[in-house]
DNA sequence: CTCCAGTTACA
DNA sequence: TGTAAC
DNA sequence: GGAG
């Protein structure tokens, strides 16, 4: 691949925040940065042919529509001659992963939801078994046939009324009175106008998909199906955008953007808006500068989202579900369908039709309470449930069914509440989200513009995993057992992404960092710094185009040598990477991805004459009996869990313990729990509470036991050195009858112990990182604040060496029954584990 | 020049 | 103790 | 390899 072909020869990408624009008060500006946008997507999708390993093994269509509904317009009203008829609701609220669960045995079962949230309003009350939550099963918000409009409450900020939007009523007469008569509020009332003016001309146009300015859109007739991106996604929606002071250019490429795709801009609010876009986090502090007492004035069903959510539908090419989006989560706006079925409601529908009781793997305090149906599962409906329903996508772009979302699993019930909680009043950003941004950091760069943007780093974050996942979906070719067999397989699937412009570099770094893997002596943290590099690039990480090592030192983890390897990716001179990368350090990366090789051994497989895996099996290279079966399953071991499949595992564990003792605690934790779709192995907490003076003493070994008779259990990898002990960890390989094989790891930990362990045994970020980076950052963090934290306890009184070995054990800081006691002692909000990651 | 998380199991 | 793993 |  030619770098030049690769590289990008424009200046900015579509959103970055300019203050140019402003200052040329050229309204084709962002135009022009579509374009620029587009040109550098289509280039970045020449460059995502050729790829490695790991897909989840089902078919990315599956997933896809699982989790981006295809909205029927007709089901909202929206079709074209009912564009004028607003909607009071809208597909982007739709409540879409709501698995509830059945309530189980409330009588034997450990309670352990998130930190508490006894509102039975938002936990609704769950329905009888029977119905499995197979995805057959699954009622989606758009294809169940929905009873009649019912009176939304509930929904959204608003609570106020809703007019047509032709005959909008300002709202808030007092909006923006702390900006008037600032020079800069003033050009962008200005700008506004101005803008108004050309929509009202260009309107023709723009329902031709064509934004009037005539000359750079003709040549670029082929790059319309990508500048179509997004279509007119937003039609019939009306949008309230406050004004920001010193953002001109931001604003201004907003309402072009919201315009392009159809829908309407307004400054101040009124009775017709059905969002606003606010990347601030204090509802309080919106009302006022909307000049409104509170927004449960806005109009009934107005939804408060970030700008990234306008971003990412645009991507997409689709509605997506605000619920990753929403401007304050905290009160989990119960996004309702279209049909608008008061939230409430709606879940317990889907309660209903769901079930088959489940862990709640977002359980927390050990704090006995009754179990509430929740809806820790995704659903992940099926495609076929939703082909019906989608026939009426309006713009079909190819990039759609590449583009995914990480599955929300929207576990209402699991808002934190009560002592020593509050809900992110106004600003209070603690520590943790510097730390999270700082886990960004490196894909973040430190610029005035940036930092303003508040919603940026989830962004960044959904724009990071969604990069990072359609780059592993486009290296693999499908269907189970293929990917190994390495070739010929491009059966001319051709997925493509619609990353951005530095996305090559991206690919570039994950490259070299598995090329890395496999070199012997390099320096772990060096090998870290390129993984980093995966992060960065993205664009909407770094949203301006990298045209050298040293612009892209701008960036924080980009230091010289980093800077070196692009200059020599953007000039094509073979350097360091390109010498570096040899036969040898691929070979040995692949025989490390057997269980139990790491580099040393790897290194000395490949000293020995192994190859390839095949080598391992036939011949004999005195391999552990880990080792054997690391390669003996090395397929089905290296291959994702699908979600549903995880959760299968867990309920044979689960069940088989409780079985032997029915006061047991068993949860899934890892990356199941952070609520991801797929898991590299399937990670079990075991514990018991231990009020009647029992424990769970020597559980663990009936239940292997136990499991190995039923077949769920296949192989021991490693055996807890004490098998009675209340803290004991099992590893090993079992499978669903029929299944692949899969890694399990069950941990058993002391009652007290719960909560760090939660936060040990969650961990984050796996997808992309693969570091477990928030754990390693949360305990840097304590270490600094003179705590230490593991999966035990969180201790003071450590004493260091100088070289910060410890000295003393310390004590026991908290009881760590719950993570959030934990999270206190450190002065930290608690996060949902779904926002455990950067 | 120093630090980068903190721990367990296996051989 | 070094290696590999969570 | 990068940051302090
Ligand atoms: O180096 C590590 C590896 C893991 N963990 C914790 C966090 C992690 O979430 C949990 C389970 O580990 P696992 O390797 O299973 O990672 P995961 O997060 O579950 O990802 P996946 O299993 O999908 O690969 O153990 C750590 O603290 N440090
Ligand atoms: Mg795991």
């Amino acid at each position: 691949m030619p770098k030049d072909t690769l590289f990008p020869t424009h200046r900015v990408d579509f959103w970055s925040e300019l203050d140019e624009l402003d200052r040329s008060g050229d309204l084709e500006e962002s135009d022009e940065e579509a374009e620029a946008f587009d040109r550098s997507i289509q280039q970045e999708v020449e460059a995502k042919r050729v790829k490695r390993h790991e897909r989840p093994e089902r078919p990315i269509d599956e997933e896809e529509a699982g989790l981006l509904p295809i909205v029927d317009e007709d089901q909202l009203g929206l079709t074209a001659s009912s564009h004028q008829a607003l909607p009071s609701f809208h597909a982007s609220q739709i409540l879409f992963h709501s698995t509830p669960k059945q309530l189980r045995d409330l009588s034997t079962l450990p309670s352990v939801d998130t930190p508490l949230d006894d509102t039975p309003g938002a936990t609704e009350s769950h329905q009888p078994a029977g119905v499995l939550d197979t995805p057959e099963n699954i009622a989606s918000p758009i294809d169940t046939p929905s009873s009649s409009s019912r009176r939304l409450t509930g929904t959204g900020e608003g609570r106020g009324r809703r007019d047509d939007p032709a005959t909008p009523v300002p709202l808030g007469t007092e909006a923006f009175k702390n900006l008037k008569g600032k020079k800069d509020f003033q050009t962008l009332t200005k700008h506004f106008e101005l803008f108004s003016k050309g929509i009202s001309k260009d309107v023709t146009a723009n329902n031709a998909n064509v934004k009037g300015k005539g000359k750079a859109k003709a040549q670029k007739s082929d790059s319309m199906l990508i500048a179509g991106l997004g279509g007119r996604v937003l039609e019939g929606l009306r949008f309230c955008v406050p004004p920001e002071l010193g953002q001109v250019g931001k604003h201004k490429q907003r309402w072009d953007i919201i315009s392009k795709l159809g829908g309407q801009v307004v400054l101040q609010p009124d009775t017709s808006i059905t969002h606003i876009i606010y990347d601030g986090r204090s509802q309080i502090a919106l009302a006022r500068e909307l000049g409104l007492k509170s927004l449960s004035e806005l109009p009934e069903g107005t939804v408060c989202v970030r700008w990234d959510w306008v971003v990412q539908c645009k991507l997409a090419g689709r509605l997506l579900d605000t619920s990753q989006f929403l401007s304050f989560p905290k009160t989990f706006t119960k996004m309702i369908s279209a049909k608008a079925v008061p939230a409430t409601r709606r879940l317990a529908d889907i309660t209903s039709l769901l079930s088959r009781g489940t862990s709640d793997s977002d359980t927390e305090s050990p704090v006995k309470r009754p179990r509430i149906p929740s809806s820790a599962i995704p659903a992940i409906p099926r495609p076929d449930v939703f082909a019906t329903t989608r026939t009426k996508k309006p713009f079909l772009n190819p990039w759609r069914s590449e583009l995914k979302i990480v599955p929300t699993v929207d576990t209402v019930h699991a808002l934190p509440k009560g002592p020593g909680w509050k809900f992110g009043k106004g600003d209070d950003r603690d520590d943790l989200d510097d730390i999270l941004s700082a886990l960004k950091d490196g894909t973040i760069y430190e610029e005035e513009c940036f930092t303003s943007a508040r919603g940026m780093p989830y962004c960044c974050y959904h724009h990071v995993v969604i990069a990072h996942y359609i780059r592993s979906q486009s290296a693999n070719p499908d269907s189970r057992g293929d990917r190994f067999k390495c070739g010929q397989d491009h059966d001319g699937t051709e997925r493509s992404t619609n990353a951005g412009p530095n996305e090559w570099l991206a690919k570039k770094f994950e490259d070299l960092h598995d090329m890395y893997l496999g070199v012997q002596g390099k320096n772990q943290f060096a090998i870290r710094q390129y993984q980093q590099g995966e992060l960065f690039f993205p664009s909407c990480c770094t949203p301006w185009i990298i045209t050298s090592g040293k612009d892209a030192r701008r960036i924080k983890g980009v230091g010289q040598s980093i800077a070196d390897r692009i200059d020599e990716f953007i000039s094509g001179e073979p350097g360091r990477a390109y010498y570096e990368d040899t036969e040898k350090a691929r070979i040995v990366a692949v025989l490390k991805d057997v269980y139990g090789v790491g580099e040393t051994f790897a290194n000395e497989l490949y000293k020995r004459g192994a190859r390839s895996i095949r080598d391992l099996k036939e011949k004999d290279f005195g391999l552990t009996p880990g080792q054997n079966i690391g390669v003996e399953l090395y397929e089905d071991l290296n291959t994702r869990i699908p979600r549903e499949e995880c959760r299968a595992i867990y309920e044979l564990i689960a069940s088989k313990a409780r079985a032997i003792d029915p006061k047991i605690w068993v949860e899934i934790m890892g990356s199941y729990r952070r609520g991801q779709e797929d898991s590299g192995d399937v990670d079990i907490l075991i514990t018991r509470d231990t009020d009647d003076g029992l424990t769970h003493e020597g559980l663990l070994k009936s239940l292997v036991i136990g499991l190995k008779e039923n077949g769920v259990i296949t192989h021991d990898l490693s055996v807890p050195s004490q098998w009675d002990a209340l803290e004991a960890k099992w590893m090993g390989v079992g499978k669903v009858p029929g299944g692949r094989y899969r890694r399990i790891d069950i941990l058993c930990i002391p009652f007290d112990q719960w909560g760090a362990a939660l936060i040990y045994f969650t961990g984050n970020i796996s997808d992309i990182l693969c570091l477990k980076q928030f754990n390693r950052s949360l305990r840097l963090y304590a270490r600094k604040k003179g705590y230490s934290l593991n999966q035990r306890g969180l201790y003071v009184g450590v004493i260091r060496d100088k070289g910060g070995l410890k000295m003393t054990e310390g004590e026991f800081a908290v009881i760590t029954k719950t993570e959030q006691e934990i999270f206190d002692v450190l002065g930290l909000r608690w996060r949902h584990p779904h926002l455990r990651r950067p």
